[in-house]
DNA sequence: TAAAAAATTAGACATTGTTCAATTGATCTG
DNA sequence: CAGATCAATTGAACAATGTCTAATTTTTTA
């Protein structure tokens, strides 16, 4: 078959990133194969080569798509909160992960050849995700350290993270711990102590 | 070719062991071939399925081996030293991950299918890195509050985690961040301060 | 209407994990 | 020592993957 008008080129990126997203939190990353969207959507492995080129840029164009739910979400469960605003933070990270397992695993999983920089729009992503926890620390810091506010943001992401991802690689049930939300909690009330946060 | 006795059943298994983590660490996870290992070691891939029945299996002992590395190679700093053992402890979890990048990822992206639990021997290595920070920290706290040491020690074990993960895979280089174990081992601080720990 | 450009496909390629019947060497038995 | 038994090793076969490219077909342009 040649050159067909089901879809415009924009269409067609959607399409296969709306089933690869499928396929990927159905499967898992370990399991995602890029022939297996193409034969879901009615179309060859040939033609997720033209839109996105590679393998790696499919992959990296579908873990910016979870990006962006995680964003929605974790802006989504702050809108209206009026206290305890960065706990609920630390919630939504762990909620948004646990609800979408294989998606979320995959943004970890993944990895770029070496030296390899993702793309600006998807340090973008990632930056945004951060910034929203700066505000959060920053809202609650003592205005005199606030420009500690990024250093201690990036640094409390990664211990969330590491609870997070402990939570759900089987590290914590193995070890015993029976509630990884509340450990993490702890520990970044633990830094926001030392800061004299309120 | 049929039996030959170039090697005993354990020789074999400690031979394919070796090239293998050579492998792993020389390619990573995602390039690791088990055919590849049979190769350079002079046999045929069904010879690896004899020894270690599956992919999984033998990817579980390849981790197996860097976790009993990483063990020797925590306690090894440790030895010797009078003060500061927790920052020393957590000096060499970021230097044995650094310094083993590829293999010491592999222990986090390969994953069982799910369900599936690893065995009680991998378990045991896991506790045992786990029970050395443990001691650690219940030599620094208070007698009152020492049986807090494990949930403690799984907690900040996480932390300690999540900032090496960040540290390797790119995040914090991407949001900035310069030097992510004085971070790690501002936030273990933290919490330790709130113990009371000396 | 004819020529140029663009999109889509199908197939070839090298690799992978996995399985298994056949083969070959070692070991036991009489 | 010869023959039977046993066990280890192989290599080929399979299905699947990412990757690339020549051919085909449709759309657009001249």
């Amino acid at each position: 078959m040649g050159r067909r008008s089901d879809h415009s080129r924009e269409e067609l990126r959607a399409l296969i990133l709306e089933e690869g997203h499928r396929q990927l939190s159905q499967v898992g990353f370990a399991r995602f194969s890029a022939r297996e969207v193409a034969k879901r959507i009615g179309y060859s492995i040939g033609t997720i080569y033209n839109v996105f080129g590679s393998y790696d840029a499919l992959l990296l164009a579908l873990n910016g798509r979870t990006l962006d739910l995680w964003l929605a979400f974790l802006e989504g469960r702050l809108a209206g909160c009026e206290e305890g605003r960065l706990d609920a933070a630390i919630e939504a990270y762990f909620d948004f992960a646990l609800g979408h397992r294989h998606a979320w695993t995959a943004l970890y999983d993944f990895r770029l050849p070496e030296g390899a920089l993702p793309s600006e729009d998807y340090r973008g992503k990632v930056a945004a995700i951060t910034a929203v926890i700066v505000r959060e620390i920053a809202a609650v810091l003592p205005p005199d350290v606030c420009e500690e506010a990024l250093p201690l943001a990036r640094s409390l992401l990664a211990s969330v993270h590491g609870h997070c991802f402990f939570a759900l690689n089987g590290t914590f049930a193995m070890l015993g711990e029976g509630d990884p939300l509340a450990a993490a909690k702890a520990r970044v009330a633990d830094a926001l102590a030392r800061f004299g946060a309120r």
